[in-house]
DNA sequence: GTTATTCGTGCAAACGTTTGTATTTTTGCA
DNA sequence: TGCAAAAATACAAACGTTTGCACGAATAAC
């Protein structure tokens, strides 16, 4: 038997006031008197009274939750944003709506649909690796509800756009890397339809570039961001390309090389350096540890959660990007060493 | 300039038929005949209507839309029940709304109540560590909608209630700590007010019983479920208890655990022997890999949906508690190995 | 003392659906 | 053709708020 809960209108009644007067009351509007003010919040809390949310954002039209897309929460970077977001609007009085794409556009489609259903005042979203095409999003921005974009963003549909400093992260990485004694150094990469991918892969290339180090085409790997694939694309590099390090823009495919040269060749595997991207949590507790870049995903999420706030109840939309820093992280896979001193260091000590 | 948006008016003016012909047309309500429900249907979508949710939900007194309360979605377990509950619950036509507590109980109330606010039609709850009371909780089965708990949970409150079998997991990772050679085997636990951590402890001290070692009260650390806990933890053990292993409630501060020792003294490192709980991704990756209790959080999120589907709509409620199975899972850190040994290995190779 | 102004509250419509009931239209059958 | 039954649609109220406007009372200005 479900109880029959508590409205405005049995506040009303029972003060023998009008639901209006109860409404304003309880939104502080000073337009009604103070003591009735504290009255009516004494019985609503009394009378164990929760507001309607459905009902006040049918009618004012606009609603306090915001709709958050990503490709997976359990992802370190994601749920990171996802809490730098809550962070800033939980306390401006929003709630999030978060669906996961699942890495499919398909996905990534329902869920926006399920969002614009619900009223959601605005939606934040990070396309899958799929997303080629954006017209569910252009469809956000006709129904006139903000919708900003971050780290995976198009420049197809306009709107705050929050993103890392791939270019600069792959930079400073790939020149680390030089600057320990790597000249063939392959690249890891997403799909390069991907701004992300697409950056690093500019910031890899431009290191070289500045290095007096030419390109070459077969160092690159597309889509390889798992684990598997980074094992498999080194094995096949070592063997052909003569290679000497690899910057690889995902921390799970450097994980799999990493794995894979340990095993290959134990006695090598230092003297083929590696860094990673995304500075995974892994990245500082395998052996050897992962350099990698780190991405400071609590402040892109606070960033985002202000451009919501910068543009609900805006008419216009700005069409800006913002670029939160990276830092790259060095650690021992980087670092020229040999898997025999720390043996030594071992029966020394023993 | 906000357009304003199609309604099931808009559509029913376009075709000259009422509203509520338009809305039993969506609802493929056979009420409606088939030519107007195709006809319905085709200008609908050719308008670009999206049905609001918010007015249905208000007026159906009743919402898709289920509220999940974790303390934190960036933690392997959870953003995996996650999953496991969008699995089942999407294809449902269900959608979920999820809040963090984390791991406070004021953001825990204060998220049950914007959920209750926002009439969602079940809520899902793992409590936060520092929760104990639970008038909260008995507000939402008292406003009669459906409550399932899951993983931290209490019997303070009716409801279905999805637990891992964390007894049997403890029992049969001391049991392996035992059969390796450990006689004085210590335990981190957290807190122990909260069911997960009893039952642990429960399954711990039961198989040192069967083994006929006593139960040394000195050898329980509370509250040591992080890292750095593990770290202190273990170094004050290993220098007043003699202590031959350590069974931990958590894999993070197994982690810290096993750092320490390595840094202590790297050739004592591997005769403590280690487990951890809730096999984290890093747990397969460190060296030397963690041995820890697998959890099937996906599994357990599905019985999570399952139960969330039976409860809703139905008005009496089921004060059930379903075990979901664990495993463990035998790594390095529990067997005993010297890092000698690994070096001669290199050695030899190389 | 009259007229403005402010203040506190009430009235009623609106938000976009759903749904029980009433009404019209169609169908079946004698 | 007539009439009942069935089918299809229309009517209208309801869900719980918010909010522009109206109204009376109290206060202020002249």
């Amino acid at each position: 038997m479900v109880k029959r809960r508590v409205t405005i209108i049995d506040i009303a009644k029972e003060l023998g006031v009008t639901p209006s007067t109860v409404s304003r009351a309880l939104a502080g509007n000073t337009r009604v008197s103070l003591p009735t003010r504290e009255k009516v919040l004494k019985t609503a809390t009394g009378m164990g009274y929760h507001p309607n949310m459905l009902a006040a954002s049918l009618r004012k039209g606009r609603s306090d939750t915001i709709g958050m897309v990503v490709p997976g929460i359990n992802r370190h970077f994601f749920s990171h944003v996802i809490s730098g977001v809550e962070a800033i609007l939980n306390p401006a009085g929003f709630n999030l709506l978060i669906s996961q794409s699942h890495e499919k556009e398909e996905h990534e489609r329902k869920a926006v649909r399920s969002l614009l259903s619900n009223r959601v005042g605005a939606i934040i979203l990070s396309h899958s690796v799929e997303t080629t095409a954006f017209d569910h999003l252009l469809e956000i921005v006709n129904e006139g509800i903000p919708l900003v974009q971050f780290d995976r963003v198009t420049t197809d549909v306009p709107g705050p756009r929050i993103v890392n400093d791939n270019f600069f992260g792959a930079l400073r990485s790939t020149q680390h890397l030089i600057r320990n004694g790597s000249r063939r150094i392959a690249h890891f990469s997403g799909a390069l339809h991907i701004n992300v991918y697409k950056e690093r892969f500019e910031g890899y290339k431009y290191a070289l570039q500045q290095a007096g180090i030419e390109f070459d085409p077969s160092l690159l790997i597309e889509n390889c961001i798992i684990q598997d694939a980074g094992a498999e694309a080194v094995e096949k590099l070592v063997a052909n390309n003569r290679i000497d390090a690899v910057f690889s823009s995902s921390d799970y495919s450097a994980l799999g090389a990493l794995k894979k040269l340990k095993k290959m060749n134990p006695g090598l595997s230092g003297q083929i350096l590696i860094s990673g991207f995304a500075n995974e949590p892994f990245a500082e507790l395998i052996d050897p540890s992962l350099t990698s870049v780190e991405q400071n995903a609590f402040e892109m999420g606070n960033q985002v959660a202000h451009a919501i706030i910068r543009s609900i109840g805006k008419d216009e939309i700005m069409d800006e990007e913002i670029q939160v820093p990276v830092r790259l992280i060095q650690r021992e896979s980087s670092i020229w060493y040999r898997a025999i001193s720390k043996c030594s260091n071992h029966l020394k000590k023993t």
